[in-house]
DNA sequence: TTTGATTTTGAGCAGTTGTTCAAGTTAAAA
DNA sequence: TTTTAACTTGAACAACTGCTCAAAATCAAA
């Protein structure tokens, strides 16, 4: 050993997560996240290569944040389904003030990256389908605990989440009509409960 | 008079906005674009005055040619509903090929633009607005044709299907299921149908 | 206390960015 | 034919980009 790094990395990759949020990938320069994060060009480089391999990293962070957010409104809820409205809600709605953007980081990703970052749009995308795959996993245990028709599809269903979140958070940053998008979100669960 | 300009504007508005709709505002550099609309840094300048005048015109130009397609589908179909349906169709599946990108380029651009561009935000979200207008509008046609049951709320309704359109055409960007997108698409219209 | 592997620093590089502008070219009007 | 306002050209600018690297600082182990 000899010396140790003096900065948190946990704490540099959620400070770099909410500037790329915000901003996007094209969006933030190095200086700007070298001031974010309170670090020299030297350090972020050798500690995260690029600039590529520090906005994985605050994908992954942003990824592993909301599940962990769907979780806890589950236990909150003590229902899966009335989880996973009130962490649409929560999300949509709710954290809007307190979030760099009023859209999902993810989609903003999958929307500027092209193929001059193949490897940043694939994780993207990647990390979108394993966001549906959790829907699906709340959809099952909903249907377990009785709360979903047994006939209902949670694969498809967790699809049609996913196209809904999508939607309804783009939808309000750029239109601004809560009240709208409050009652497109009581549709959804109204329609899922008679789903079939 | 004197000289007169050797391009045609609008030739030269379009090949920009397939620039720009392709790498996003950020993404597209001066030079790409000399290059694409084969114009010296002068002649665009004086011309749209800077490159946000430059995506303006390009996002005014996206917004239209939908507008058109939108129309040009409802006459196709001789029906309101069966037009939306079509357009919808068209945009989300059958144009993606053609398409340099999936996603609506209006959504690509309220999805990339912060503060640093307000004009160019507004304008994107104005457009967005104009654009479920014409939806509602659509939708009060298919209401006056019996297409649709005179207790539905068209404006809601546009809001609605807004959101579907959003929702799909980033969906697919993620995941490429064009089966389980088609199959929502019918869902969408089956339900409008019997919409109260 | 000395050692030496590791981290931090910040000046700086080479390339790119959006934009300007003086000089040259064009063609309708005089 | 001459004039002249408008258009085209491309070199150039200042700022910014992602990133490198030699030198200085740090601190666990010897």
């Amino acid at each position: 050993m000899a010396n140790v790094a003096k900065y948190d990395r946990d704490d540099v990759i959620r400070k770099a997560m909410l500037l790329f949020w915000e901003k996007g990938f094209n969006g933030t320069s190095t200086r700007d996240l070298q001031q974010a994060v309170d670090l020299r060009p030297g350090s972020i480089y050798s500690a995260f290569g690029s600039k590529e391999g520090l906005f994985k990293e605050a994908l992954r962070h942003y990824s592993a944040n909301t599940y962990a957010l769907l979780q806890e409104k589950i236990q909150q809820q003590g229902s899966s389904l009335a989880g996973l409205q009130a962490f649409i809600h929560c999300v949509v709605i709710s954290n809007r003030n307190a979030a760099p953007s009023d859209m999902c980081m993810l989609v903003k990703a999958v929307a500027e990256l092209t193929d001059s970052n193949p490897e940043l749009l694939r994780e993207s995308q990647t990390l979108m389908k394993k966001g549906e795959l959790s829907f699906a996993r709340v959809l099952q245990a909903a249907q377990a605990q009785g709360e979903l028709p047994l006939s209902a599809d949670p694969q498809a269903l967790a699809k049609y989440i996913q196209v809904q979140l999508i939607g309804l958070r783009t939808y309000l940053r750029t239109s601004d009509d809560v009240a709208a998008v409050e009652k497109l979100i009581a549709d959804i669960f109204h329609m899922l409960k008679a789903s079939h």
